[in-house]
DNA sequence: GGGGAGAGATGCCGC
DNA sequence: GCGGCATTTCTCCCC
């Protein structure tokens, strides 16, 4: 593709509401929260009406350079093509020294509708608060995902013998920083409200050994709980969208 | 553009290597690690040779819906279109109904190079171990980034009075975890050599007040250190590119 | 706007 | 492969 064709394409769609998209062999330089240099390859750029940037490598989910939106990006032509962004806010700056254009294409997007998901910790948390039977007999959950001064703990009651309970709950293998958290709201309730004991129950589908070394070493306890999969509410959905399962 | 030049076009370009961008109005389901749902829209999807799929809506940094490389994509044509991906082993499905397509592209994208990142928190442990005046008068770095039997601690040395110091590195503010992730090291620290005293120090450009409260409970210390924004390596370079600054 | 924590986190490196 | 951890993390929620 011609760079004059292209200069005056893109410039004529930058700032006018519409999505662009072009590929093209460029190089790359960032500097703000860090400084990043990329040498020339080919690329996907995308901007936004909102004038989010974004650098796609041929590979890979997450883009290799960015500028968030709320950013102001110009296209220069002189001998080559520069197209710079910048953010004055946050003292983040973005040239992309474009040599070849493979193609480009742009459109004013319409788009105002928002995902629905299911499946996160909280459910998790639900699921427990729900069936308290999955920490184990007896426990009397009390409150769930309340933001109080004890801290944002998941779940949290009492056991058949009225000790205060504090349940953590990770989606995926307990690690080190699941412990610690756990053990600092723990810490956190003995000290608030004076008790010599309160349990601490991590809930997860696995641990890690280290972690499970360190929750012991700490006198806290771990529960093997399993996410939930299908919430209520979507299931219906998925039902019809995934009906060949 | 037409429903079944798109299904040719794109059903020709699938696992050849080439890189696909196209813009259209799309629901879109997911079912894998969670389920989600998202309803019609006007979004950009970019599918990479290794077989990432994104799903872009016109605003955020972030992909709305995404499958990772190693995934299997096929397009179906009967009365809408519809392309589907799947990957069996981490058991995850996306399903992108199609009812319009804005614009097509593809192209075969050559880029083998690699990004150079300088600012991230190993150079600031390097700061800190060639300078470690930045800490305190009299500290002696022994180590660097090394993963000891100790753990990943950033830097670690001892004071004038030879006292075992472990430094733990923050880019940005200092909150309760990277207090927790130090208060870990210590203890191991002390546990595994039999120490009475050990110093731990987190060196971050600011810390939250919560932070500060545990780090001091603890009997940890604060010393405020800004990462570096320039490496000696990458000077050269980032002057060259950024030289209007 | 800052603090705190999850995320369908991702990506990197080491064992 | 898993473990541990940083990330130009991003995003959300709450204060």
């Amino acid at each position: 593709m011609d760079k004059d064709d292209f200069f005056e394409k893109i410039k004529g769609n930058l700032n006018n509401g519409s999505t662009i998209v072009f590929a093209a062999n460029c190089e790359v330089a960032y500097s703000g929260r860090a400084e990043s240099h990329l040498p020339g390859g080919d690329r996907i750029i995308l901007i936004k009406p909102d004038n989010t940037l974004l650098v796609h490598q041929p590979s890979g989910t997450t883009p290799i350079n960015y500028m968030k939106g709320g950013s102001s990006h110009a296209i220069y032509l002189k001998d080559d093509l520069l197209l710079e962004s910048r953010n004055l806010l946050t003292k983040e700056y973005l040239k992309i020294f474009i040599k070849k254009v493979h193609f480009f294409n742009t459109h004013k997007l319409d788009d105002a509708e928002k995902i629905s998901l299911a499946g996160s910790e909280k459910d998790m948390s639900e699921m427990i608060y729900k069936n308290p039977l999955l920490i184990e007999l007896g426990f009397k959950p009390l409150s769930m995902e309340e933001h109080t001064k004890y801290g944002f703990i998941d779940v949290f009651g009492y056991d058949k013998e009225n000790v205060f309970v504090a349940v953590e709950c990770k989606r995926y293998t307990g690690d080190l920083n699941a412990v610690t958290q756990l053990r600092r709201y723990v810490e956190k309730i003995k000290k608030l409200k004076g008790l010599e004991k309160v349990r601490g129950i991590l809930a997860c589908p696995k641990i890690s050994p280290n972690a499970l070394k360190m929750l012991h070493d700490w006198n806290l306890e771990y529960k093997s709980v399993h996410p939930p999969k299908h919430l209520e509410k979507y299931k219906k959905d998925q039902k019809k969208l995934f009906h060949y399962e």
